[in-house]
DNA sequence: CGGGAGGTTGAAATCACTCAATTAGAGTGG
DNA sequence: CCACTCTAATTGAGTGATTTCAACCTCCCG
């Protein structure tokens, strides 16, 4: 553990997609005190029922939100990248109704809960920035929720593919259509609720209807507007501006 | 549409479940100048991609957050009762990505955001309750994707419906493990991500195994312990605490 | 070279859907 | 008070999607 000035910054990057700083503003996010960590793939971050007194913050690496059913099955509730924040809701509540975890090897920070509520009492734009960020998280919940509810297996994983790649590439972490995927298929499988037989075959008539390639953890679309037309993708509800590159 | 002072308490009851506030606070609360409007069934209160200038709160009949894909179907994604907000989110983002229409005949309450930002910005503990209340919507999302993901049919019914009773409760709106349930099975099925038919079977299969018996839209649990265990409900996620009576 | 995790494929079984027909109930107009 | 109508609930039969189980392959890493 080590504590690092300016690793925050890449929190502040996020944030500002959500409204623009002064330079205080600025300056306080970038200065927050942190503990770095690095964490081993499929590592619990944060522990179901537990009280948190940090918040973490993804710098490197995959992560993901989940909860573990009596019957052992996995639910797998969010995706994370550098940049997001994984537990804003410890901030507020008594204790999570979720695990989070590595996904690949990781670095994370982890930031006091005080200081946090400092900064939003202080700035009231940074607070702004934190609401629409959570709202955003809510807005993916409920497109997974139409994923599993209303839309086909093949739809439901190209529209979470689309919406991985919006939200990578707003990260700076795709581009031209491309991006590394460091995860299974059966991780995949625990965030669409399909069994990680059934996403092979899925992505496997994915590829051969021509919409992407899977391979080597490496996704390729091949034509945008086909792939969100596909799958009905609106970007929208990420509130950020996809700048698709057409190959 | 009428403007009538105090609509608003039913607001302040409901956030004094997250937080205790001071008599000043009470007050700002339940003195927002509300717009009161009377609506039958099925009427869209909030339309997706719309921008919002009002909150809305219901005060009496109950609404749906819903989306429509491009097939027809439709996903809901909550359930509001008396006393809940059911868009704050437009507060702070442009547009909505959802919309909410009623699902039974409804009395809701406008509020300003201009008014919501005023109080937030004044009063800390009120915008505290307010975060409390959207990570709880939050973790009801969650709580539908394990039901979609990982629940049989038949569980995640049951786990829906006693998500609904612990919230019914604690608006005063159940008691003694009964409560008016006023939707069809239809919307139930647009809940569950299931076709209507087989909410109907579902139902009749709990009903045959003695778990409770819904009828004439009055739910009736038979042993809220044997429910609970049957379908792996634990309501910490609500933050709220179920005075359940045994019957 | 061996072991293990992840990926791939086939066959059978299960869950849930669609389609279609029937029943029940609430409201409406005559 | 009775037909009429509409919506919701119910039931059956057939179909389709997805799962489970099992086997096998492949690749990476030690």
């Amino acid at each position: 553990m080590t504590a690092t000035p300016h690793s925050a910054s890449i929190l502040l990057r996020k944030l500002e997609r959500f409204g623009t700083f002064s330079e205080v503003e600025r300056r306080a996010i970038t200065e927050l005190p942190v503990t770095i960590r690095s964490l081993g793939a499929g590592q619990d971050i944060v522990r179901d029922h537990e009280r948190q007194s940090h918040c973490c913050l993804m710098l490197d690496g995959w992560a993901s939100r989940y909860q573990v059913c009596s019957r052992g099955k996995r639910q797998i509730f969010s995706f994370h990248i550098p940049g997001d924040l994984t537990d804003y809701q410890s901030l507020h509540l008594p204790a999570n109704d979720y695990s989070v975890c590595t996904l690949t090897s990781a670095i994370v920070a982890f930031i006091p809960h005080e200081r946090l509520h400092e900064l939003i009492s202080i700035f009231p734009q940074i607070a702004v920035a934190l609401w629409r960020d959570a709202h955003v998280d809510a807005a993916i919940s409920r497109s997974w929720l139409v994923g599993m509810g209303v839309r086909t297996a093949c739809e439901a994983l190209a529209h979470l593919l689309c919406e991985l790649y919006v939200k990578l590439e707003a990260a700076g972490l795709a581009a031209n259509l491309r991006y590394h995927l460091p995860i299974t298929q059966g991780v995949l499988a625990d965030a669409l609720g399909l069994s990680n037989v059934h996403v092979n075959r899925v992505l496997s008539e994915l590829r051969t209807r021509g919409i992407f390639t899977l391979s080597n953890h490496v996704l390729q679309i091949h034509n945008w507007n086909d792939l969100t037309r596909y799958c009905d993708f609106d970007p929208s509800y990420l509130h950020l501006v996809p700048q698709i590159a057409e190959a």
